[in-house]
DNA sequence: CCCGGCTTTGAGGTGGTTCTGAGAATCAGT
DNA sequence: ACTGATTCTCAGAACCACCTCAAAGCCGGG
């Protein structure tokens, strides 16, 4: 499908339930050279959001459907660390204060200034890391595009839809360990088998060795660092 | 103060030349359990900034001897990377962005809600946390994210969980002493064996040496400070 | 509809971890 | 130095996390 996503624009996420000032936005952002995606409720925005990559959000704290702040938190809860602006309105504190506890990297009252916006998303883009099309993974190379690894010695090995997702979340955090849990419920929500991540690790370390995916016993997996 | 406060709390540092508002700021976060140091002037936080380690900075957008924002472009010019908010005075949008541009990852508009401020460092803190952190052990270091302990000789000794646990409650307050009775109670919830404590301790001393807990005869156990 | 790959499930084995307890060593006070 | 209390050492057993892998279920393309 998106074959031509190859375009180097930084992608945006806007969930904003007001058509008028959504289309606002998306022209003036995408004439600020991002590439914008609108949800119009909390449904879409989060769906949007858990299939889809992007270098930040931003929410409305009011949405229809699921409300903005709820959409952030069901989002964290399930490892999501897509770079978060919130936009709240005037005068409630509370407001703030309850969207960045529940993990918004930023936030901004309606109405606001232009060159804020653009000022606070490039300041949170900025801080973006991951997005890149071939991320490392041991000696070889993740390909997010392609759905497969290309190894040190020039040999491809395909991915499955599962054995790419489980690779891709733990490359895109190195270093970090992640706990067999967390992977487990973002992963294979509906899935019975206490052992599902397990025989995962266990397909991959088959395709690329046994020297990626490090065992943190009793913590988790991890990849690279060390 | 004493010598000890090492690693102990998140360190800030206040970059504020209103000595009321310095106080304050300083008293209500030292209350949060932040260590806070303060500068009165642009001179004394830029070189604070650049001799000590922060987890976050506050700095105000108007300051004597070095104006804030050129103190913060300073600091990121030299490659100082700490998380920095930023005081700005009310309405003034252009200066805020003039902030965000320079390096800073946040902003707030004085007068502001403590409620709001709190919220805004934690907010900064914990993304500092979040990469990487390494808490003095001995003469080495507990990593928490790789739950391992980097040792002087640049091994690395992997710790079980319950190792781990133990090490880090004791790391995370060096000096203070950690009774018997309330590190069982903690660690060891619904266990019977009396000695589980100084079975584990023995574990770690076998991993780190005997030189890193020091135990305090009819008290509990104690680590770094001398 | 049939085939082949993908996904899920669970059983069995392995080895590290945790718990337990008991004797040896050490310490503080007399 | 003696003595009772405290702490250290350590090994064995129970436990549990993880690995391996086969088989059954599922789904989509030919």
């Amino acid at each position: 499908m998106t074959q031509d996503s190859q375009a180097e624009s930084p992608r945006l996420l806007v969930m904003e339930d007001d058509g008028e000032l959504a289309g606002m936005l998306a022209t003036l952002l995408h004439g600020k050279g991002y590439s914008v995606d609108v949800a119009e409720d909390g449904q879409r925005g989060l769906h949007l959001a858990l299939s889809r990559r992007y270098n930040v959000m931003l929410i409305d704290r009011r949405l229809p459907a699921i409300d903005g702040l709820e959409v952030l938190i069901r989002l964290r809860r399930r490892g999501v660390t897509t770079r978060a602006l919130m936009l709240t309105a005037l005068g409630d504190v509370s407001d703030r204060v309850d969207g960045l506890n529940a993990g918004a990297d930023d936030y901004l009252v309606k109405p606001f200034e232009v060159d804020e916006l653009v000022a606070r998303v490039r300041a949170l883009d900025r801080r973006f890391l991951d997005e890149a099309q071939l991320v490392p993974v041991g000696d070889g190379f993740l390909d997010m595009s392609l759905h497969d690894v290309e190894l040190p010695d020039g040999r491809r090995v395909a991915l499955s839809r599962r054995e790419f997702e489980l690779l891709r979340m733990l490359a895109v955090r190195p270093g970090a360990i992640h706990p067999r849990d967390q992977l487990r419920s973002r992963l294979f929500e509906d899935t019975n088998a206490e052992s599902i991540v397990d025989t995962y690790v266990y397909y991959l370390r088959r395709k690329l060795g046994t020297g990626v995916i490090r065992t943190v016993r009793g913590f988790g997996y991890q990849i690279g660092a060390l």
